[in-house]
RNA sequence: GCUCUUGUAGUUCAAUGGAUAGAACAGAACUCUUCUAAGGUUUUGAUGUAGGUUCGAUUCCUACCAAGAGCACCA
């Protein structure tokens, strides 16, 4: 429809005399405005030099001549809008349609053929799996299931930093206090130990960094047993978060095994001049290119992480030549230093430069108190995650469930309140959540969400037990806003990809979701009486569809019952 | 100090340069003898300040104010 309304409008502007005219057309906030508007009068009043009503009438007049049969008027608004409103008998065709064919629906074909990798989450053994992990994985999982339904291949990847200072430190604290069982919640304490003897203590500091140069060279027994075991505890606990959060990677990076590849390329161009040496170690002139200078190799010779992140990118793409796409999920405090990365690799490899994308995210905390990373009081994946299973299971009280179905809707309900939580706001920004509201179970909510579709799934549930055909034989004369909305999915999936932006999705499911409990608030779905409820019962299967595959965008459940 | 990001109802968020700036929560008033009331209906209330560009600015530019992050051997 929108397509068609675009050609008739470029031939109709373009008989103005306006050559290679680009045309906007959107849907007007304010519905009562119309299905479709354009503002093409506005844009080209200066050039054809004729106030933009006039333009509107000669548009509108053009038009006319062959009038789309769904169009059911077109009118002028406010300073020169055009707006378009569609015969209701369309709408309801249209969503029929979609019906029989519902299982791709929404789906584009933007990245059709490619191959796309995503790199996110990123948690490093050896510390804590904290919130900023969490919301990288939210956000990485959902984004990689948009560009999904945009028909590319996703390759999930997950850059683990197994090696390094951070390790280091927590080794060291663990010769320093021995403890016989070692387990998670011990490394995540020594690191924490450890990172705050780094700062204050200087004779620590240079012991770390002994850890440090040991832990690479790989000859100390002790410290290989200890860098072996926790290395394994921490991977295996990240498979449980994952598993969680319900989502799988398809390939892991480990800092380790880019290390000296990273150190490879620094030296080769450290030879062509794209390097320099200054006060022992290698740093890239950042000024050069607009960005600062940092270190890549520091006066030791191992390589910081600017260095394994050129080694990483290399891999990426020796691993995956055909990537048309490579994109990075980082917390916003890794900014600067990514520009420097890029700005490097843009004179190195300018190939691969133009296929990285860097995306960032803010931190999540709560509205009351500040979370200091210094100090170590950084809150666990798991912690937040159970914090919202037990708010939970306030609301649940009182409900008669058995106990699988207790669980189950549990952890999904306390899923959905996070990522909800974590993708309902533009990517970047802090979010900030109230702790005693954290997931409140009204408006705007993952549980809202779910809750609509648990209710039209058991509405379809009882329209088979009660035989409503399935064969809609009539269509209702006037169609509400539900059907209008559904009809828009696909294209609010197409610019989630294009702008890598989850919270349209999440907008749109919400928008969705209270036009069906509208819609459900006023007409009876299931009645044997009534010949349009065949209609309903099928506009239900539809709203119950999309939903389903949008919230499996955003990674989130729906449970059977709630 | 320098750089970047962000300032929208009491609160948390929206708004491809467009129309009367949308929601949700909180506040006020309704609504279950009807398919799950974690629902629905009505209602009060906002663009940090000062300029500029534009037919039109929450959006672009400049300055100021405020908050956050980053500024070479951490990641």
């Amino acid at each position: 429809m929108k397509e068609k309304l675009g050609k008739a409008l470029i031939k109709a502007i373009e008989k103005q005399g306006i050559e290679n005219p680009t045309v906007n057309i959107e849907h007007p906030e304010d519905n009562t405005f119309g299905d479709f508007s354009t503002n093409l009068a506005l844009v080209y009043s200066k050039q054809l030099n004729l106030a933009p009503k006039i333009i509107a009438e000669k548009i509108i007049e053009e038009l006319k001549k062959d009038l789309l049969g769904e169009v059911k008027s077109i009118e002028i608004a406010g300073p020169g809008f055009i707006n378009f409103k569609i015969k209701d008998d369309f709408f309801a065709n249209q969503v029929l349609d979609i019906s029989k064919n519902i299982k791709d629906f929404g789906k584009n074909d933007l990245d059709k053929g490619k191959k796309i990798m995503v790199e996110y989450t990123d948690p490093n053994p050896f510390k804590i799996f904290h919130i900023g992990h969490l919301m990288a994985n939210t956000i990485g999982e959902s984004l990689s299931r948009i560009i999904e339904f945009s028909g590319a291949k996703v390759v999930r990847a997950c850059y683990q930093g197994d090696i390094g200072l951070h390790v280091a430190k927590t080794i060291w604290a663990v010769l320093k206090n021995r403890q016989e069982n070692i387990n998670i919640k011990y490394l995540g304490d020594m690191y924490v130990f450890g990172s705050n003897k780094y700062e204050e203590d200087e004779i620590a500091k240079k012991e770390i960094i002994e850890v440090n140069k040991k832990i690479f060279e790989k000859l100390d027994k002790e410290i290989n047993k200890i860098y072996d075991f926790g290395k394994k505890i921490s991977l295996e606990y990240f498979d449980e978060i994952y598993k969680k959060l319900d989502s799988k990677f398809d390939n892991f990076f480990f800092e380790s095994e880019v290390a000296d590849d990273g150190i490879k390329i620094v030296r080769e161009f450290l030879k062509k001049g794209i390097f320099e040496e200054s006060e022992g170690a290698i740093v890239f002139p950042g000024e050069k290119y607009g960005e600062h200078t940092r270190v890549f190799i520091n006066s030791q010779g191992l390589p910081t992480y600017e260095a394994k992140e050129l080694g990483l990118t290399q891999k990426k793409f020796k691993l995956y030549p055909k990537l048309s796409e490579s994109i990075v999920i980082t917390a916003n405090e890794q900014n600067a230093y990514f520009k420097v990365i890029l700005a490097s690799l843009n004179v190195m490899y300018p190939e691969i430069a133009k296929k990285m994308k860097h995306l960032s995210h803010g931190i999540l905390r709560p509205s009351s108190g500040k979370m200091s990373s210094r100090k170590g009081n950084i809150v666990s994946a798991d912690d937040l995650i159970a914090e919202f299973e037990s708010l939970v299971e306030e609301k649940l009280k009182g409900r008669e469930l058995d106990k699988k179905e207790y669980e189950e809707i549990k952890k999904a309900v306390a899923i959905a309140g996070l990522k909800f939580t974590i993708l309902r706001q533009s990517i970047g920004g802090d979010i900030i959540y109230d702790p005693l509201k954290a997931v409140s179970f009204e408006g705007d909510s993952g549980p809202y969400l779910q809750y609509a579709v648990v209710r039209a799934n058991a509405i379809l549930i009882k329209s088979q037990e009660v035989e409503i055909s399935k064969n809609v034989k009539i269509l209702p004369e006037t169609v509400s806003i539900l059907e209008k909305l559904i009809l828009r999915f696909p294209e609010v999936v197409e610019r989630s990809r294009k702008e890598y932006s989850t919270h349209y999705i999440v907008t749109y499911l919400i928008e969705l979701s209270s036009a069906f409990n509208s819609y459900y608030a006023n007409n009876q779905i299931i009645n044997s009486e009534d010949s349009l409820s065949p209609y309903r019962v099928m506009i239900t299967k539809v709203f119950a569809e999309i939903m389903k595959n949008g919230l499996w965008i955003l990674g989130i459940k729906v449970p059977e019952k709630m």
